[in-house]
DNA sequence: CGATCCCGCCACATT
DNA sequence: AATGTGGCGGGATCG
């Protein structure tokens, strides 16, 4: 429907601003955009210009009927058309069908045309959902207003949402800086931890009695709790700098509504969540008293969030049947969980940017990293931040605090809300395959790529975070690192800094592999996800992956019909944009999408790409990244040099195989292997085996001293959960050693040994990467601390994580958590940065040597490492 | 008639 | 005080 309405409404909305944009964008010509840096997205507009459009306009405008603001719109429309004919499909669709009965509509615009979702869109249409590192976008709230033709308070709307996802953050007044969805992985995974641990325990344990106790709780609830939740869940606020005078109205409402809301559909089994219910829970007091109007108000603004997060592709609107009747919600088709429960706090820490506006007012600062970051893929995002470390001025985002207390009233409410019955709006919504599957994925590695700009800087901690359950994570870290380390030496970053970072450096051209931790179940069902992405992706770029995905073939139907998504992702369609997301999702789970990112473009399809590597189909299809396959081919012959492995590896799936073979015993384990082209970077080819192992991972990560890799192996039992570590142990580059030492845990893929000497590697935890970034740092702290207050599911798990792994870095890990308990214990950012610093004083020694790192034995030291290095990194960010 | 949600008043925040 | 933000809810539309 709105797509349809868009194009209707592109006549008639902008009606008075228009004409001014019109003006401004003659003089430029169509993409005239040369205002707003944006620029990318010409189509932003795209309803009006469609060449359907064009030929309604010219009726229009032969016709009387067309009304003078009409008229001048037109007239500069044709010109603009002829540019962007390329615009949307779905437009066209629509013009066409349309173009005779438009012409009313024109006039009188309805109310749908006006929506606020649709204005989403056309926002969002305005930039594009990976905006290139260098670029950063500036929005200029009056100019988007005016473009967009509504008044600004509208603007705001749409805004504060976007930037409860962090998909825009404030700059300074009336300024914005576009970020695009890079984030949105890490992002939605701390929300999705924040939740489970206001939301979770509940959730999970209502979920497990059902229904009827939801019920139940429903009504209890009203009884129960107080919620104090009106503090900001996730105050990406800055508590520090900005007087905390701020937060009186602000942060409220809509941003962190947004994030509250977003959190249920993440905590949600079943991914859907019910207007009401989210208005009751999310009314701050008890629920029951709610009266009748602030609940009724409460359902606005949520209609409000739900429209842009409905543009954003994230949600859609569906009916629930309940006790009584149906009932409106919304259900989650974006990425679903990330790295899961399994460990989840790690996100706590660095919460979400977002809604910290105010504090520093640094906006010069933040600019200036937003810059550097934001752009820059994934990868380099991390690396940035090393770098910028020093710079510091991150802090502002200090972490967030999540408080996360009430739980109680809001866990009933969730619980309530999971127990619902969804009618389930259609077939095709259940795919299961989107949202569940990309559950799987680990975020692990967007985080890391992600890392996005300071603001987000947040982020990549969080990605520790995850792992945080036990080392892992920052072994998880570490591994997407790796390309990024790469990086920085090609550009000349401060290799220093990598050294105390956790991620491995490799030469230019390195092979890695991954262990997937996924089990192959999961990972089945994660490639299909991925899969699916990377169909899109590959689709895009080329057409062949139809095949292969059949799953999405429905939805990807569309994508296909316009083969130009790729170029409009924002623009237009949630089908695109779906699909967009769920690649958003595998991007994360390859850590190393990033590096590609950032050499081509469609970053996004590349992360697909690897996924795909598992599946032999998607592969080649993926191809169109010729990049990859170049990559991995040459790989065998070339690069790895270390990859003795490799050399089946030619092919990713082979180079499963390999791992396979190398694992011999574990079936699940090969999961894929990446390469990473070299694209940007250095060359850095990737392997990934899925398996597993990720438990292994987690310790082995942490033991990053010894490069070698072998770490790895961490019995994955623990680990599985977290589907993030294998990449991290994973690293071991090319493991032509197996394992002698820990593979013993069996997955072990790897072996690292053959890497250290081949090329000089670093690795770092993921921590790392962030270290210096002070976001990251504090990001850190607040990992730590959320196991420690959360709780024990986590924690225990991570316990028995490092039981598992005793025999590898058993202890350390344990360390580690005690650490960062402390940390986390405060709560607050600022009490745990502290200790992070002294922790990390700690273990400096062995972050420091490189040589270390490569040989390390120890995976002590490996993980002392990484952990201190995250409290570097925060220490040196608060510094 | 209930579900949506546009519109814009106006309070609060920031400059 | 002016201007930026954005809470909030009346009431118009939609279905």
């Amino acid at each position: 429907e709105n797509i349809l309405d868009r194009s209707r409404m592109a006549p008639k909305t902008p009606i008075k601003n228009e004409p001014v944009d019109l003006s401004k964008q003659k003089g430029c010509t169509p993409e005239r955009n040369p205002m707003t840096p944006v620029k990318l997205i010409d189509r932003p507009q795209p309803d009006p210009w469609t060449p359907t459009a064009n030929l309604k306009m010219l009726v229009s405008a032969a016709s009387p009927d067309m009304r003078d603001r009409e008229k001048k719109k037109e007239l500069f429309r044709p010109i603009e058309n002829s540019d962007q004919s390329d615009t949307p499909d779905s437009l066209q669709y629509d013009m066409i069908e349309d173009s005779m009965g438009d012409e009313f509509e024109k006039q009188r615009p309805s109310r749908k045309q006006k929506s606020l979702g649709l204005l989403c869109q056309k926002f969002l249409a305005r930039y594009p959902s990976y905006p290139l590192s260098t670029e950063k976008t500036t929005i200029s709230l009056d100019e988007v207003a005016a473009v967009l033709g509504v008044e600004r308070r509208r603007i705001y709307d749409i805004v504060n949402v976007l930037e409860s996802l962090q998909l825009v953050s404030r700059v300074a007044k009336n300024q914005y800086c576009w970020h695009g969805r890079h984030n949105l992985s890490q992002t939605l995974k701390v929300l999705q931890d924040v939740g489970e641990l206001q939301y979770g325990e509940l959730m999970t344990f209502l979920q497990h009695k059902e229904q009827d106790l939801e019920y139940r709780f429903r009504d209890q609830k009203k009884e129960t709790l107080p919620d104090s939740q009106d503090s900001p869940l996730l105050d990406f606020s800055e508590p520090d700098c900005t007087s905390a005078s701020a937060n009186s109205r602000k942060d409220k409402s809509l941003r962190i509504m947004s994030q509250k809301f977003v959190m249920l559909f993440l905590v949600s089994k079943t991914k859907i969540v019910t207007l009401d219910i989210a208005a009751k829970i999310l009314i701050e007091e008890t629920q029951d008293t709610v009266d009748h109007s602030k609940f009724k108000s409460k359902v606005r603004r949520l209609y409000d969030i739900a429209n842009v997060l409905t543009s954003l592709g994230l949600i859609k609107k569906v009916h629930v049947t309940e006790e009584r009747g149906r009932k409106p919600a919304f259900k989650w088709i974006g990425p679903a969980e990330f790295p899961a429960r399994t460990g989840n706090f790690s996100p706590s820490s660095n919460p979400l940017p977002g809604t910290q506006r105010g504090a520093c007012a640094n906006g010069k600062q933040k600019f200036s990293r937003h810059a550097s970051f934001n752009f820059t893929q994934p990868c380099e995002g991390t690396r940035r931040k090393v770098n910028s470390e020093p710079s510091s001025p991150d802090l502002e985002r200090p972490a967030c605090v999540v408080n996360s207390d009430e739980h109680g009233c809001k866990m009933i409410n969730l619980a309530a809300v999971c127990s619902q019955k969804v009618e389930e709006d259609n077939s095709s919504a259940r795919n299961p395959s989107i949202s569940s599957p990309l559950s799987h994925l680990p975020v692990p590695g967007d985080s890391d790529f992600c890392v996005t700009p300071l603001p987000q800087a947040v982020f990549p901690v969080v990605q520790t975070d995850v792992p945080s359950l036990s080392l892992p994570n920052s072994i998880s870290g570490q591994a997407l690192h790796p390309s990024t380390p790469a990086l920085n030496k090609t550009e000349n970053e401060k290799p220093a800094l990598l050294p105390s970072q956790p991620f491995l450096c490799f030469p230019s051209s390195s092979v890695f592999m991954w262990c997937g931790s996924l089990q192959e179940n999961n990972l089945k069902e994660t490639l299909p996800t991925a899969g699916d992405v990377g169909n899109r992706s590959a689709e895009a770029q080329t057409a062949v992956p139809a095949a292969a995905c059949q799953k999405r073939s429905s939805h990807q139907l569309t994508a296909a019909s316009a083969p130009a998504d790729e170029e409009e992702p924002a623009s237009k369609k949630q089908n695109v944009e779906e699909s967009d997301v769920p690649l958003s999702l595998v991007v994360p789970k390859k850590p190393f999408e990033s590096p590609k990112a950032e050499a081509t473009p469609g970053s996004v399809g590349t992360s697909a790409e690897h996924l795909e590597d598992f599946h032999p189909d998607l592969a080649s299809p993926v191809a169109p990244e010729a990049t990859d396959k170049e990559c991995t081919k040459p790989l065998d012959s070339q690069k790895q040099e270390e990859c003795s492995q490799n050399k089946g590896l030619g092919e990713p799936s082979q180079g499963e195989e390999h791992i396979s073979k190398e694992n011999g015993s574990q079936p699940f384990l090969p999961q894929y292997l990446y390469v990473q082209p070299t694209a940007g970077l250095s060359n850095f080819n990737f392997l990934f085996s899925a398996n597993q192992a990720p438990g292994g991972i987690s310790l082995a990560a942490s033991p990053l001293p010894s490069v070698s890799v072998p770490c790895v192996m961490v019995p994955a039992a623990a680990l599985a959960s977290f589907p993030l570590f294998c990449s991290p142990a994973v690293i071991s580059p090319l493991s032509s050693v197996p394992d002698g030492s820990f593979s013993a845990a069996s997955s072990t893929n790897f072996s690292v040994s053959g890497l250290a000497p081949a090329t000089p590697v670093l690795i770092g935890t993921t921590a790392v990467v962030t270290p210096k970034v002070s976001p990251t740092p504090s990001v850190d702290p607040q990992q730590p601390a959320q196991p420690a207050l959360h709780l024990s599911p986590v924690f225990a798990r991570s316990c028995a994580a490092v039981k598992l792994e005793p025999p590898v870095c058993g202890g350390h890990p344990v360390t580690l958590l005690k650490l960062q308990q402390p940390s986390s214990a405060p709560l607050t950012p600022k009490s745990i940065r502290p200790a992070c610093h002294e922790a990390f004083f700690k273990t400096p020694g062995s972050l420091g040597d490189p040589v270390c790192w490569k040989k390390n034995e120890g995976n002590q030291t490996r993980s002392a490492s990484s952990v201190q290095r995250r409290l570097e990194i925060s220490s040196t960010s608060a510094d």
